[in-house]
DNA sequence: TGTACATCAGTGAACGCGCGTTCACTGATGTAC
DNA sequence: TGTACATCAGTGAACGCGCGTTCACTGATGTAC
C-alpha cells in the first residue's frame, strides 16, 4: 500500500511532465525555441503560470528535457533502421540510417533545429545531453566496425590523412569504431558530416530553386558518400 | 550648392544607418538573432527608442539588412580567395574557397549562423536577400564550369545519377554549371553541401570530444570531396 | 481503523523587466522665389 | 542676399503586451503510530 500510493503519486507527476513536454514540443513547432514560454505552456495544461515550477524548476530544464528528448528519438530512428537490415548489408545499412535522419528530420524539423541548428542563445546544456546525443554517431562508427571486421572497406588512399588526427582515431578505434583504420575513420565522420549537412540545406531552404526532387538527389549523395568511405 | 547639400544630409544618414547595422551586428553576437531589440540599438546609439524608425521601418527591415550583409561578406570573402589563385589550378581554387568560408564562418559565428543557422521565427526572407545569397554558390558554380571547360572533370560514374534530377541539372547548365554534366553539378552540389556541413558541426560543437585539429580534418575533407566531386 | 502530522500540488497576487510600435511635438536643415 | 515654406531628424510620453520567477497561502494526498 505504501509504496503502491507513492507510485499513485508518482504516476500522476509523470504523467503530467509528459503532458508539458508535449505541449512544449508543440510550441516549440510553431514559435521556434526562442519563443516558447513556460507561462503559454502553463496557460495550455489549465494550470496558473507558477505552478509549472513544480515539474521544471526553470526553463531551461524544460528545454533540456526537449532537447535530451529530440537525440533519443533520432537516435532511436537510426538503431531502428539499421536493425532492420541483414547485418552484412552495409550499404543497405548505411543507406537506411541516412534515410532515418532525413525522414525524422523532414517529420519534425523544429526539434531537429533544436539539435542541429543555431546553439539557443545563453543556454548551456547540462551533461546528460551527452549520452543521447552521440547516439546516432555511435551507430554509425558501428557500422564501420562490423564492415572493416568483415574486411569489406575500400580505402583509395588518394588523400593523405593529416598527422594531427592520429590521436583521435586511436581514442576513437578505442571506443566506438573498433579496428578500424584512420582514413577509414576520417572518411567516416566526414560522410555522416555530409548527411546532416544536406539535411540542413534542405530543411533551411537552401535548396530552393536549385533541386526539385530532393529525396532523390539525397540518394544519390548518400550512396555516393558510401562509396566514398569505403562502403562496399 | 543644391546637390550637394542634399547629398550632405544624405551622406550623414548613410552613416548613420551604417553605425546602426554595425552596432546591431555587435549584439547579434552576444544575444543572437531572437535578442536582437531595436530599443537595445538606440540605447546604444544614444538616441531615444522611436528615433530608430527614421531609419528602419520595422525590425525585420534592420534584420534583413544584416542578413544581405552577411550573404555579401561570405560571397565577398569567396570571391577573393578565388580571385587569388591561378585560373588553372582547380583543386587550389576548390581549396581557398572552402577556406575562405570556414574563416569567415569562425571569425563571425552569428551571422553566419544568422544565415545558415535555424531560420529566426516568423521571420519572411524579402527577395532583396535572394542574389546576395547566391554568390558564394555562383563561385563554386563558375570552378566547375572552368574546370570542364579545361577538360579535366572525372567522374566515376560508380553512383546512377537520378533521373529526376536531368531537369534542375538542364536549368543550372544554362545559368551557372555551364556545359558540366549532370553527375559533375550533382557532385559539385553535394561536395558544396559537405563545406557547410563541416562548418556547421564545427561551429554547433558536433566535433566535441571527437576531433581536435579542426583545421587539420577539414583540409582533409575538402581536398577528398574535391576529387570525390571530378576535380582535378 | 483512526488520528496527528508532513509532504506535495496548485493558487493568486505581485515584482520588475523589456519589448515593438504609434503619435503629436519641436527645432533644425534644406528649397524656391 | 533674404524671406516663407517644406522636409526631415529626433524627442518624450504612452499603449498594450508578455515574460521568468518568487512568495505566502490553501487544500488535498500520503505516512507513521
Amino acid at each position: 500500500m505504501m509504496t503502491a500510493s507513492r507510485t499513485a503519486r508518482e504516476r500522476v507527476r509523470a504523467e503530467l511532465i509528459r503532458e508539458i513536454t508535449d505541449i512544449a514540443r508543440r510550441h516549440l513547432s510553431t514559435e521556434g525555441a526562442a519563443g516558447l514560454s513556460l507561462r503559454a505552456v502553463a496557460r495550455e495544461m489549465g494550470m496558473v503560470s507558477s505552478a509549472i515550477y513544480r515539474y521544471f524548476p526553470t526553463k531551461d530544464d524544460l528545454l533540456t528535457a526537449l532537447i535530451i528528448d529530440a537525440y533519443n528519438a533520432v537516435g532511436e530512428a537510426v538503431e531502428h533502421a539499421d536493425a532492420g537490415c541483414a547485418r552484412e548489408d552495409f550499404i543497405g545499412r548505411w543507406m537506411e540510417m541516412c534515410r532515418a535522419i532525413r525522414a525524422w528530420a523532414l517529420a519534425h524539423p523544429h526539434e531537429y533545429a533544436l539539435i542541429h541548428g543555431t546553439p539557443v542563445p545563453g543556454y548551456q546544456a547540462p551533461d546528460d545531453t551527452i549520452d543521447p546525443a552521440s547516439r546516432d554517431g555511435i551507430m554509425f562508427a558501428r557500422l564501420f566496425t562490423d564492415a572493416q571486421a568483415a574486411g569489406t572497406i575500400q580505402l583509395p588512399g588518394d588523400t593523405p590523412v593529416p598527422a594531427q588526427f592520429h590521436g583521435d582515431a586511436a581514442a576513437l578505434r578505442e571506443t566506438v569504431f573498433v579496428g578500424v583504420p584512420d582514413e577509414g575513420i576520417l572518411r567516416g565522420i566526414h560522410a555522416w558530416t555530409w548527411v546532416y549537412g544536406a539535411v540542413n540545406f534542405e530543411l533551411f531552404g537552401m535548396y530552393n530553386n536549385v533541386i526539385t526532387d530532393r529525396a532523390a538527389t539525397f540518394e544519390h549523395g548518400a550512396l555516393s558518400m558510401a562509396h566514398y568511405a569505403g562502403l562496399r
